[in-house]
DNA sequence: AAATTCTCCAACCGCATTTTC
DNA sequence: CGAAAATGCGGTTGGAGAATT
């Protein structure tokens, strides 16, 4: 299988970055913007692709990164989103200021998943290994949260689950409406809603949760009992 | 102390999508 | 409108350092 690499091609520099290509690639870009990819590494006078410079840049370089450590919270929030959308690395990122899809998507890699299959969760699934074995039909819709997911939480950590956080709420909410804030509920007969009580997030039995690509803003409305957030069709 | 294995994470690779010409 | 280039994403790899034998 040939090789296609922008680097290989051009004999561009790969692997890590030295500090002096790093000071080239932050004063750049801190001088004139990233602009188009392509053209930075001849801008700022490195032997790289622009590609390999884009990479560098949001996962070492840009100056709102966190770095350090995730936080408890921050990991019980991959972990929910994740459950969620499984591995869209840069739409939970998203969820997570100062934090990159790379460094996500290793510390679930490297951690979370470990520490899950520890607890007896299946990290893919995100439900109790038992639960599958006598429920194994191979079929799961990460989008959809059902009733049987939430006996899964249950079982995992029968006192409250800290995924059901009110952090993972906000995140929930973000998720589904960015710009409003809010979080869209639909009728159906499979999927359920989480919703805040007074001792934290509970699975409601009569309101459901549904993924925005199905929804028309036009049509949400904002829900009578619920928290102002949580918006029904 | 040396060799081997393991873990973590930065960076690469290939593919899909979007943008530009 | 189609081709080419650019961008973005997720899977995977490779290597440095830590842990174990």
């Amino acid at each position: 299988m040939g090789r296609h690499s922008c680097c290989f091609k051009q004999k561009l520099r790969k692997g890590l970055w030295s500090p002096e290509e790093d000071e080239k690639l932050l004063n750049y870009i801190t001088k004139h913007g990233h602009g188009c990819w392509s053209t930075v590494p001849k801008l700022a006078g490195l032997q790289r692709c622009g590609k390999s410079c884009r990479l560098r840049w949001i996962n070492y370089l840009r100056p709102d990164l966190k770095r350090g450590p995730f936080s408890q919270q921050e990991e019980d929030l991959i972990i929910e989103l994740h459950s969620v959308l499984g591995n869209r690395w840069s739409q939970i990122a998203a969820q997570l200021p100062g934090r990159t899809d790379n460094e996500i998507k290793n510390l679930w890699n490297s951690c979370i998943k470990k520490k899950l299959k520890q607890k007896g969760i299946d990290p893919n699934t995100h439900k109790p290994y038992l639960d599958q074995e006598t429920n194994n039909n191979g079929k799961n819709n990460s989008l959809i949260i059902t009733s049987n997911d939430q006996k899964s939480h249950e079982k995992a950590s029968p006192i409250q689950s800290p995924d059901m956080s009110t952090t993972t709420f906000e995140a929930f909410s973000n998720l589904f409406s960015p710009s409003l804030n809010s979080c869209a509920v639909a009728p159906s007969s499979t999927s359920q809603v989480v919703h805040n009580t007074n001792n934290g997030f509970l699975w409601q039995p009569d309101e459901f949760l549904s993924a925005p690509s199905e929804l028309m803003r036009s049509d949400w409305h904002r829900h009578p009992t619920l928290q102002p957030e949580l918006f029904w069709i």
